[in-house]
Formats: structure tokens, sequence, C-alpha cells
RNA sequence: GCCCCGAUAGCCCAAUGGCAGAGGCAGGCGACUUAAAAUCGCCACAGUGUGGGUUCGAGUCCCACUCGGGGCACCA
């Protein structure tokens, strides 16, 4: 009796059966398949599940299904990065706990998940605003903390006005807040930071390690971010000054070409120097420190602005020549970046030279690189070129030069190598309520204590009693119970740090903690580690691609020094899927191009959902939603499953017996199929499946018959592969083909080459590269014996007419080029 | 301004330097049907953004440009 496909009656009969055979379990230690750690980097609790998330689970579950059929153990678990803001901001918007907001969200999402048959492990699970997993964050601080990795200082760090908190540099995007785009400001604070700069050569040299495995985009991201540069220190002596002041620069070769230091107008030597000059100075100067810190970071990087500075009417001396530079304050200079202050030489850098222009001040060439003289052209020369106007150096080249300064520095005891980096220390602390918090306490005679680890977590007080409306300083300093406690050291009475962890610190070691996501002893385990990570396949988003993953090598590289694990990258290969849009436009309720994941699960199904999110394209390219047509998954899954239900041969049977042409198109498939996967082009990898099914078609209807062998063996591989995309159909495919459950613990057959080896191909005879003639050929055919089937060829011979042929090239058995020029 | 990626049929996409088409959508024709849907089968459609170059041979490699997308952008 034929029956009709019915997505959501295989959804309804499946869904229990797999609840009950827990074919995804990854925790039974007798397991003596090779493991593998396929991640999908886990979800913010906002809400049910988006189209976003359906393109990210239907990859990685592509991914981690693939593994499991070639017989590993697979690791794919699951959890909520469920600490931050919006949950926070949901809860005052309502007057509710934020608990409440964010576990609800997590159940949909948990729901939804499972609906969509993502093959997690639903042993291996982790919420982060679990007290017992936050204990960890909290432990974790700690050691950081004993380390000298995490310290408090003082500093003008970005403030959002709107989130009434401090921002990590990595959260600010152009100026604006990375949340809701506010313009962010500086603030002078007192705040916890982790000291990711000192292990930014590491982060930056590792990145080689993963060359090959990471998008490189995402490496040059994040080389670009760490921005290490080499370059001198150089010592200038400042008049009425008794100390001398240390100037980065990459290129001490110019030292000659120097005319003027800047020093940044919010630097504390700004202050200073400024003190030592007149009271109009000092008025000028103070007017210009108020105009620069209004000025927000928009204003500051835009690139025509007109450079701005004060004199200070003080000077430095050149240590190579002893002339005296004038010292300015200017906004162009960082505060925060060297040491804060530069050497100025306009004729050889761009900044320097509008600087120059606007203040007139002298610009004096010291590399002739040919090109016009700056000093005429007012265009700075940047390039190699060869020393003049320099002394000692005069002659040099760039590179020798800058050897030979440094040299002559070091002599004189005013300069040595140094490098710089772009990057800075990691601020962690954030002043609102919904996080992890720091588990420190402040006594006035002890100074900053730590919470002993028995007394971890430092749970977060309950809300009750608690305005959570931010207010720029956190909320759990109003929770007097909870922040007065008496000083672990000393007894005295003493304060809670109020502040609460970026949750960046949360994430940025979760993959670790789901080798036992609810231990009490360990945030993990150490030999559990060493059995499954690190991640073998990390699957996410590119909007990852410096913040969480450059703060995730940051920890594991921690974690090494600290031997708690073996390795020092924590994800060894990444996926970046795209985005899905809706007509070329990110989707959204605004623009109204809004697609509801769940309405498209009603609609189509969950397997031709996830169908079309695999066929749509390659993984890494933006999905259109416009563009793909989820009806016509639907309709080729319907008749893939009407192939295995036509199948009338018996399980078990002599796969050898069937029809050679189909087994042989069987085998093909399973080659490139398995290539497909392999090499991420999953698109490519549906394709195959559309053309096997095709294949069986014709076979039942028109070929050896639904009886074959051929056909069931057939039917069976199409089953197991297409259970990667689409779990439902497959599982039903497979019972019909009278297996138990589950297909996705049934192994692909291994290729049988000998039904790849061909008889006899198409051999192509071009003329000047041209197409003109093609044979059937024996694949053992000679070079001479195609040479002369070809050069009898009438339709080569018509192509060659008035012409003579020059080079014949045969490349037996495929093809011969007769070249004629 | 600098760097990276992309451009193949009406559309989405394939193609180890070797026959431009694997697959799908939309389209046309036919079979089945009283009819339609569904199903099954068949068909058509581009010479690969533009201009050069390397090569016996280029969608593929190199150079320049156009368009689209992304990243970085006073880091001395």
């Amino acid at each position: 009796m034929q029956e009709e496909y019915n997505v959501s009656a295989l959804q309804e009969k499946w869904l229990p059966v797999w609840d009950q055979i827990k074919p995804f379990d990854s925790s039974n230690p007798e397991d003596s398949r090779p493991k593998k750690y396929v991640l999908d980097m886990f979800p913010y609790p906002s809400g049910d599940l988006h189209m976003g998330h359906a393109e990210a689970y239907a990859l990685g579950d592509v991914i981690a299904r693939y593994w499991i059929q070639r017989g590993y153990n697979v690791m794919h678990p699951i959890g909520w990065d469920a600490f931050g803001l919006p949950a926070e901001n949901a809860a005052i918007k309502r007057g509710l706990d934020p608990r409440n907001w964010t576990y609800e969200n997590i159940d949909q999402q948990k729901s939804s998940m499972r609906r969509y048959a993502c093959s997690f492990d639903w042993d291996r699970v982790l919420q982060t605003c679990d007290p017992i997993y936050y204990s960890w964050n909290q432990w974790l601080f700690l050691q950081f903390y004993r380390r000298g990795l995490a310290y408090r200082k003082n500093s003008n760090v970005n403030w959002c006005p709107s989130c009434q908190t401090v921002l990590a540099n990595e959260q600010v995007v152009n100026g604006l807040c990375e949340r809701c785009d506010t313009q962010v400001t500086k603030k002078a604070l007192t705040q916890w930071y982790f000291k990711v700069t000192d292990y930014a050569d590491r982060l930056l040299d590792d990145l080689k390690t993963l060359e090959g495995n990471w998008p490189s985009k995402v490496l040059t991201m994040q080389r670009n971010w760490i921005g290490r540069s080499y370059g001198a220190n150089l010592t200038f002596e400042i008049e009425g000054r008794a100390e001398p002041i240390e100037v980065y620069s990459t290129r001490p070769d110019t030292l000659f070409g120097a005319t003027f230091m800047v020093v940044a107008a919010d630097s504390d030597l700004a202050s200073e120097l400024a003190a030592g000059s007149s009271a109009e100075v000092r008025t000028q100067f103070h007017s210009y420190l108020e105009k620069t810190k209004k000025a927000n970071d928009i204003e500051r990087l835009s690139t025509d602005r007109e450079k701005t500075g004060v004199f200070l009417e003080r000077y430095a001396i050149n240590p190579l020549n002893g002339e005296r530079l004038p010292i300015w304050v200017s906004d162009y200079v960082l505060a925060d970046y060297g040491t804060g202050a530069i050497m100025g030489v306009p004729a050889h850098d761009e900044r320097d030279i509008e600087f120059a222009k606007a203040m007139g001040i002298e610009i004096r060439m010291v590399v002739d690189t040919g090109e016009e003289d700056p000093a005429k052209s007012f265009v700075a020369t940047v390039g190699d070129g060869v020393m003049v106007n320099s002394g000692e150096l005069d002659g040099l080249t760039k590179a020798d030069a800058i050897e030979k300064a440094i040299e002559l520095l070091q002599e004189k005891g005013s300069g040595k190598k140094a490098k710089n980096y772009r990057l800075r220390d990691w601020l962690i602390s954030r002043q609102r309520y919904w996080g992890t918090p720091i588990p420190i306490i402040h006594c006035d005679k002890c100074g900053e204590v730590e919470v002993p680890e028995d007394q971890l977590p430092v749970e977060l007080p309950p809300t009750e009693g608690l305005d959570l409306q931010p207010k720029g300083t956190s909320p759990l300093g109003a929770a007097s119970d909870w922040v007065n406690v008496d000083c672990p050291k000393c007894g005295a009475a003493a304060k809670r740090d109020s502040d609460t962890m970026d949750t960046f610190v949360d994430s940025s070691w979760y993959f670790l903690r789901y080798l036992n996501p609810g231990s009490e002893e360990v945030a993990f385990d150490p030999e559990m580690a060493k059995e499954w990570a690190p991640v073998d396949q990390y699957v996410g988003g590119v909007t990852h691609a410096i913040l969480h993953l450059l703060y995730s090598r940051f920890f594991t590289k921690v974690l090494f020094d600290m031997k708690l694990v073996d390795f020092e990258e924590p994800f060894t290969r990444l996926l970046n899927q795209g985005m899905v849009l809706m007509n070329g436009q990110a989707m959204s309720k605004s623009r109204g191009n809004l697609v509801r994941l769940s309405e498209q699960l009603d609609e189509h199904g969950v397997d031709a959902v996830r169908l079309t999110m695999a066929f749509a394209g390659p993984p890494e390219d933006d999905i259109d939603w416009a563009d793909v047509s989820p009806a016509a998954s639907s309709k080729f899954l319907a008749r893939a499953w009407r192939v295995a239900q036509d199948v009338t041969s018996e399980v078990g049977s002599d796969d050898k017996a069937g029809d050679k042409a189909v087994r042989s198109a069987t085998h093909a498939f399973l080659k490139s199929f398995e290539e497909s996967i392999e090499g991420f082009k999953f698109n490519v990898g549906v394709a195959k499946c559309m053309e096997l099914t095709n294949t069986l078609r014709k076979a039942i209807d028109s070929g050896c018959g639904p009886q074959d062998q051929a056909v069931r063996e057939g039917a069976e591989e199409l089953a197991k592969a297409l259970s990667l995309f689409a779990p439902y159909t497959a599982e039903d495919m497979w019972s019909l083909l009278g297996h138990e459950p589950s297909v996705a613990k049934a192994k692909l057959r291994s290729v049988d080459e000998s039904l790849l080896v061909r008889q006899t191909l198409t051999a192509v005879a071009q003329v000047d590269g041209k197409l003109r003639d093609k044979f059937e050929v024996s694949t053992t055919i000679t070079e001479d014996e195609l040479r002369e089937l070809v050069m009898n060829s009438d339709a080569v011979k018509r192509a060659l007419e008035g012409k003579e042929a020059k080079n014949i090239i045969v490349r037996a058995p495929k093809l011969v080029n007769i070249s004629t020029k």
C-alpha cells in the first residue's frame, strides 16, 4: 500500500523515539570510538530561535552527524550565554526578575531546538547564569588575579551613557556602543582589567598554527586588532624637567627630521608640562583639554579633520643632534598608545605634516625617496629611500638606517628597540546587575581581599528591593545585606566589589565546561579535557571574529600556563556561516522583512527548512531567503522518500548481486558526497543526493526495477546521507527500508573503487583549445592511438583547413589539442 | 584612503588549468486524469562583469578597471 509523504506526521513519529534511544549521547566512558568535539556557538536567549540560528545549527549539525556516520564518538553540546543586558533591560521594562525572562526564553529555545532535531547531547547543557557555572567564572578570576592577570586601575574608559556602563574597546564600534548605538564617551573610573596584553605576542604568533583551518579573513582581523609594530623608544631631555620623556617611533631613522614633539592632550604628562608654563599657555591648554574631552570618537576619528593643538612654550632636546624641539599638545596623539607622546617628523609622516602645515612648523626632508621635497609639495613621503641631512645615517636605506639609529641611540643611552600593540587590556567591570559578581572584598585596612574559594560562588542577591535602573553605579552596591561583609583577612567591616563581569568572560571558557557541566568540584576535568579538547570544529558567525575568539584564545593560553590544558588554541577548525537575509537586507522588525522561523517550520517542516539552509549555497555565503525555495526542498524530500518506499528487496541481501550501473552511480555518489561534506560544500552534497535520487527513480521506473539489490543499496546510502540535512525524512526512509533506528548511527558504506573504474570514456579533440570532435575510447588507449584517431577526424581536418598543425598536445585518454599558432 | 572577498543561464548555484552544467527554482512540451493538483518524463536557455597578459589550452593563474559586499582607518 503506497502512502503519502507527510512531514508533520514524521516529526511526531520520530521525535519521541529519539528521546528514548538518545542517539547523540557522548557520555559512555566505555565507548571506544575515536572522539571528535563539534561545537556551535551558544545562543543568547533573547526570545525564540530565529532564521539565523536555524542556519547555524543546520550547518553545525551536518558536520556533527557526518562524523558520527564516519564512526566517531561526537560530542556536540549546547548551552546558553545567559547573562547580559537584554535580560536586564527587559526585566526593568516589565518590573520582573531577569531570571524569569532568561529561563523562560531558554525553555522556549530548548524546545525549538529539539523540534529542529539538532544532534545535541542533551545531557551536556549549561547556562552561564546558573550559580554552578558562574561560580567557576569567579574561581578563574581568582586564579588570574593571583597570576597578576587581573588588576584594577584608574583610567579614562569607554562609557555608554545609555547602558550606563563601561565598555571594552572591542565593544566600541565606530565610536558607538555595540549594543545600543549610542555615542560612547570617556569617563575616569577605577575598573578591573584582564592583562591580555601580556599574551599579545602569543595571540599573534599562534595565529600561524590556525592557517588553513580558520577563515583567512578572521586571522587577518585578529592580526590587525592586535596590531604589533616594531620600532624604538627614544629618550628626549626636557628643558626645565628633571626626568626625560620617552617617545615611541617606528621610524627612528627619521630622527634628524624631527621638528617638534607632540604630547597627547589628555595625558598626565600634558597637564604636568602645561603647569610649568606661562599663565596664558595654561589657560589655552585647559580650554583645549576641555574640548578634547567633549569630542567623541566619531569627531575624533574623522580623517579630514583639521589638526589642532597648543604650543606649551617648552622644549625637548633631540638626542642625536641636540636641537631644541618645541613641545605641543594635540588630540591626534593618543594617551594610551606607546608613551602618549611622539616626535613630529612632518616630512615623512602624513599626520605630522598635516599638523606642521596647520601650525607653520618647519618640514625637513631626511629621506630622499625620489619624490618631490615634502617641504615644497606638502605631501609626506613615507616610502623607502636614501637618508640625507642625517649625519652618520646619510646614504643608508630605511632598514639599515633604523638599525644604525637605534645603535647610535643605544650608545648614548637614549634609546632602545621597542615594540607596541594596538591591543589594550580587557576591561571586564560592568556596572550592571545581571552578570557574575567579582569575587573581591574591599577592606579599608587590607585593601583588595580575595573571597576565599570555599565561599564561592558569590551569588547574586535577589532583585527584591534593588533598583536595576541604570544609574552609573552597580545596582549591587545598594544591596546592603549583600555588600557589607567582614573582611576575610582581618574581620573588620568591609564591602564586596559590586561590579559584575563582562559576559564575554562567561563565553571565554564555556567550551571546557561542557566536559562536565554539573561538576561542583572543578571548572572542568583536565582528564576529560585531554580526551576531548580542543574543539575539533567550531561553527558560528563571523560577528565574533575578534571579541569572543580572541578572549577564548587568551583564556586557553592562560589555562595552558596553569597546566590545566595541554593545548594553546581552543578551536582547531572554524567555520563561519553567513547570514540569512530577506530581499538583500538583514531581517528586522523595523524593516518589515522579518521571516519567522516558526512559521517556516509550520509551513514546510523542519527537514525542508534545514535542507534549504544547506542547499542554498556555500555555508559562508549569505542566504537570501527570497532566492531559495523551502517548498522545492520539501518536494525533493518527498521524491527521495518515495524511492525508499518503492524498494521491494529484502534487508541484508547481497550488494554484489545488484545492477552494475546503479551500483557505480551509488559508489560514485559516496565518493563525491564525502568530498563535498569534508570540504564544507554542503550545497554540492545535497545536489549529489538529488542526482542519486534521480538515478534511483529511473532505475525503479524504467531500469533494473524496484526489486534489484542495487536500488536498495542506493536507497540506504541516500537515507544515511540525507540524515545530515533532513533527519526526520531520513529516519523514516531507513525504517521503510526495514532498519531499526537510528539512521544517524548507521555507518556509510565504504566506497568500492572497483565500481568506479571505467572501461571507456569520452575523449575530446581540440583545435586551438576549441572543441572539434569527441570519441568514445578505451581508458587504456595509448597516446599514439589517440593522436591518430584525432588526426583522422573529419571535423578536425575541416578545422585545420588552410592551417598548419604546429604543436600537438596529447593527454591520453582524455584529450588532444592541436595548435596552429 | 588601505586591505580582503565576490561577479557563470531569467534566478540560486556547480565546474583537480582540459567538452561551460552537477543540482535546484522559475519557464515550455508530453504522459497519467473527465479536469485539475500531485506524480513521471522530455526540452530550451549563457560562453563566465570589462580590457589586457601567461599558456598548446583560462570561468579557473597574473595585471588593470567597473560594480557589489565586508574589514580597518590619526596606533606614531
